[in-house]
DNA sequence: AAATTTGTCTATTTACATTTC
DNA sequence: GGAAATGTAAATAGACAAATT
């Protein structure tokens, strides 16, 4: 029986056990979940610490931190130590970033989709390869984690974005994402955690929920990773990863400086940690900085895509997988695909070799340039982070604006954008900011249209909310 | 301290915890699986009871408990109450089957290649679309989980396969083994429990270990499935789920009974389970019996691969998702890949349409044909289960073999053939027999000579072990 | 700087259900 | 068919460590 009752108190939670069959802590869960979920409890709500909640319920300690434990096991809550239990920020939102279906006469600024039309290098490849009579052998398996032939070409791409590897680590992977997942599932636990920044790609987010992987957002200053973060994180939030995005980074556009990378280097060597980096725009740049593989190759990860630099229709990725790693990366990537695609794997590899692949990336970097250069035109007067080359933009809002708030506002005028709420990983307050992607308008008239509306709904005059409709 | 001394029991495991640091549980559950893996302790070993054991160890029971249940999950031991806990009979066995790299010299007859030269409708389809102006827009991103008209065409497919289905059921995954593992993600916890036959498809067995799921061996009676076992594994094996093939079953090329299919169905339905009905081969069949999915569409997600039946490097499988699991399917296709490849769905499409895909099923069915009347002609004297459209057959072995004796010699004789102990689940005893893939040799005289070499092995004059070199 | 708040983790107790003998 | 053997699962107890005040 309760020792006094809590009426009087001011308990944000209060659950009626009266109805429970079955397991307490299942049915407990059940109910925060149902809660969250259907807006009762609303994200950043303090829960009533573990303790008050059993002695209000009248059961012991353990059997409340069981049951939040499930729910944060789901992404709903954020629990720290000395402070207190939270509903996450993003439990009730829907990561996954697609583009709309039946969104007419809106123009798509929100999914990374690169430029569109550039894909005359790898249809002439194709054309050559379909002529030849040994083509239909490339309908047969291929086999896992690709051949050799395969890697040494990547390795050769490998090698324009700074990095010289072994062929032998190198794994083909069919995309980024795909190459993501077969590592988190390959290498990692449910109940483990990654370190990440505190805005990080959102397929990451959602691939790690699935598999039962937490995310911890590590400390940042001035944009880069500070080593007492990335201490206290090993330390004490027992991480045993950490997912990165050095170059061009998802979404913020920052670029890690050279010190820090070394830094991380260390710190991973030191304490073991899997280190994740995606370098998923690397190659858009000429001359990118060593990448953080390179200084720590037993511990890092390195996945090279050729969707933002090359074409997302390929389905191709290279991950490069030191030896402690490789097999059990292969062997998830066999789990999840038994192969990749072998054309696709020739056609690419044809086109390392030739040279032709470099012109694609060339031309994506030219079309990147002449985009960006429009932005710049129109959003002059406002922070806009982002290099020329890249394909994403990051623009920082006036104070009074909201990320959502934005995203909300641009798509009233006729433009998606992707605001800075569906990049946050665990509790973290989000920036006031909106990504833009640059290249996914089909055209440059289409682009400067949305950009010239984004630029309008940024004018002070206009800044009244609930002019045309409510944003929920 | 313990009661008494357990010096003169003979209790087949005594780890020594004196030199533990950090918490028992986890220190034992090391202990045990370190011994596993250097083979101290052998497959099918019976290890002490938990009681035992925590007496001797002067620890709770509780905690014994628990690091078993740890290697458990790892797929190292396989309890049942009131019986024991064993060590499992595949702890040590290389659950992924691969070509080997540098067999010089073998056939094999191990991977299930389809045939390998059946690719002159798919070339002539690709040189078709190739020439296109719009061909290049296929290499933009694909929707998750496909396009209208892919499903569209995908349910035109499956109406071959004696399955008429809204197209708006259907997913688009990069092939079979890609739509398990999606499934098994997305629709299944770490710790939940599916049921299988005693011998399966290892693709399976390796997707759920890697995602923390349990397979549980159902119980059958002249190769089905039987009602009480079902309703057993259901009650008391507490499984989520069934993952059956009912079609021209991998390894034994059983095919279910209609009257099995329905009362599977039926218990489906009344237990809420996730069945997992795999259509790996049911397009080989000319008139497939109607499928277990048609029985049951709101709990069965059916798959269609193109691997055996047309060619594995489309890397394209339909997904027939009930409703109520679409949306988490298509979440973890997503996660685990982004989206399959334009170029490849396109190109299935229109192969179905066209009607080339059912000219390249007929050439198949043709050729298997053929390859399997070689197979009879040289095993007539024995028990090889099959029917001539499919791509294996399962050879009962005399007694005086075990699958992996039988293996082992045919591979001294130049032939890789897999045993059934690679197929087993959980405890099982294996049965006498392994599995030809008829389609993997290169030609037919390959498939010729290792037939031969089999049979000849087969004979009980050449049952000589250890006349070359023993098989470990 | 010390005390308090708060979540985490391991080990334990107890009840239970199934299988075997 | 009942007793014993055996594994499973939930709830509890207690120690611990980090964060806050």
């Amino acid at each position: 029986m309760p020792v006094n009752s809590f009426e009087d108190y001011p308990m944000s939670w209060k659950p009626d056990l009266s109805d429970v069959k079955g397991p307490l802590y299942k049915a407990i869960a059940e109910k925060l979940e149902h809660n969250i979920k259907t807006g009762v409890l609303t994200p950043g709500t303090r829960l009533p610490p573990q303790r008050e909640l059993a002695d209000f319920l009248d059961i012991n300690l353990s059997t409340i931190s069981r049951a939040f434990k499930l729910c944060e096991q789901k992404g709903l809550l954020c629990a720290t130590v000395g402070n207190g239990t939270f509903v996450a920020a993003d439990a009730a939102a829907n990561p996954f970033l697609l583009p709309e279906e039946d969104a007419l006469g809106i123009i798509e600024m929100g999914p990374l989709f690169p430029d569109m039309t550039i894909t005359e290098e790898i249809v002439a490849q194709l054309k050559k390869m379909i002529i030849e009579p040994d083509f239909g052998k490339l309908f047969r398996y291929g086999r896992p984690g690709g051949t050799l032939w395969q890697k040494e070409t990547g390795a050769k791409l490998l090698r324009k974005a700074s990095y010289s590897v072994n062929p032998e680590n190198i794994v083909l992977a069919s995309g980024g994402q795909n190459a993501i997942a077969a590592i988190l599932a390959g290498l990692f636990q449910p109940g483990d955690r990654i370190g990440t920044d505190a805005l990080t790609f959102p397929g990451l987010k959602t691939a790690a929920k699935m598999l039962g992987i937490q995310l911890i957002p590590l400390q940042h200053e001035n944009n880069e990773l500070t080593e007492a973060g990335l201490r206290y994180a090993c330390k004490t939030e027992n991480i045993s990863g950490i997912y990165v995005i050095p170059d061009y980074h998802n979404p913020t556009t920052h670029t890690m400086s050279a010190a820090t990378r070394k830094m991380l280097a260390e710190i991973a060597k030191k304490e073991c940690l899997i280190v994740i980096e995606d370098a998923i725009h690397s190659l858009l740049i000429e001359s990118p900085l060593a990448p953080l593989a390179s200084y720590a190759p037993e511990q890092v990860l390195y996945i090279a895509s050729l969707s933002k630099v090359a074409s997302p229709g390929l389905r191709i990725a290279y991950i490069v997988a030191p030896d402690q790693y490789r097999k059990k990366v292969t062997e998830a990537l066999y789990n999840m695909n038994t192969s990749i695609s072998p054309v696709m794997a020739e056609l690419v590899s044809r086109m390392i070799i030739s040279g032709d692949l470099d012109k694609t990336i060339a031309r994506h970097r030219s079309q990147n340039r002449l985009r960006n250069s429009i932005v710049d035109r129109y959003l002059s007067g406002y922070k806009v982070m982002g290099e020329p080359e890249g394909i994403i933009r990051w623009l920082i809002l006036p104070e009074r604006f909201t990320g959502e708030a934005f995203e909300a506002k641009a798509y009233q005028r006729g433009v998606q954008v992707y605001s800075a709420e569906r990049f946050v990983v665990g509790n973290t307050s989000p920036s006031n900011a909106v990504r833009l992607a640059i290249t996914a308008p089909e055209s440059l008239s289409k682009l400067e249209e949305a950009v010239l509306a984004g630029a309008e709904g940024l004018e002070p005059s206009t800044n009244g909310f609930g002019d045309h409709y409510s944003t929920n």
